[in-house]
DNA sequence: CGATAAACAGATATGGAACTCGATATATAA
DNA sequence: TTATATATCGAGTTCCATATCTGTTTATCG
């Protein structure tokens, strides 16, 4: 559902966000603090500061920064650059006239999955993910719990 | 979401659903008449086959039909052999430790979504998919109205 | 000014899914 | 029994997302 870019992207941004200080800081760092490859980081940061959700500083003591407060970042902002999941309105089972007129059997159960799935990707900040590696979970997103065994 | 093999598999199917005789069908034929890589299509259905979905019949006049009738078999079982939906449980935002004890800001989310859309699957039998050729809606399958601009 | 540290840009490699090809096995028909 | 039509099998090719490499710009420091 989402690209490794829009997950390396995340997870860079989220590790940006708990860095309190405006300071810059290296693509290269953050790649090995994170795991992620460097060169590949490198380029994923460089869309995001294209956007304009980082800041970048060339020479010697620069490197990347968040360009607006965590919280007005959702991570819809941050994935569609990648994966244009707006756009992407094809039939999943690849009928040429499936819409709300001549919809297929899959047609608006998909797109319920898929809402739900986008409207947690705008409804969702930054700083909500950043703030999980210390709380772990949320009150807007607690289980179901009636869900669990849907099709298990 | 769906593999491209999947999409191939489940039209294949619903073309061989549509014909009521129990006559072997060509591969040749299906792919050509549904505009699918005919060698492509041909492993797609050996696959079916060796699942026991289909049965396979070589030399002159054989070809595929198949095996079980239309409405007992759902899309979920076709589609399973390909993607492995059902025992995917990975984080989408690539974290080690998410869970039901320790969630990322999207687990429930992710996971609300992927249950939708696997219960459909579930509920969805061949039958249904070959019979949306001529209606084109189901009762069941009515849009639920007002997820419609959950997002947009 | 020169040296160094960093982002930036474009070309190139890799891996897995999508797709193709050629040879073989197996059935029917004459 | 021979010819032909079909599925079957394994290896090869293409394509795209992912990942890497190489060099170029732009800033800071001594």
């Amino acid at each position: 559902m989402l690209s490794r870019s829009s997950e390396y992207a995340v997870r860079a941004l989220s590790f940006l966000a708990t860095r309190k200080e405006r300071s810059w800081l290296l693509s290269r760092s953050i790649a090995e603090e994170l795991g992620i490859p460097p060169p590949f980081l490198a380029k994923i940061l460089q869309t995001m500061a294209t956007v304009g959700i980082l800041s970048s500083q060339r020479g010697r003591g620069g490197g990347f920064r968040l360009q607006r407060d965590a919280a007005t970042i959702s991570l819809y902002e941050i994935v569609e650059p990648f994966d244009h999941l707006g756009h992407r309105t094809l039939c999943i089972l690849g009928q040429q006239l499936c819409g709300e007129e001549h919809a297929c059997p899959l047609h608006f159960a998909w797109k319920a999955s898929r809402d739900t799935f986008l409207a947690a990707l705008h409804a969702t900040s930054l700083a909500d993910v950043a703030r999980m590696e210390f709380t772990g979970s949320f009150p807007w997103n607690l289980p179901p719990a009636d869900r669990s065994d849907a099709h298990t």
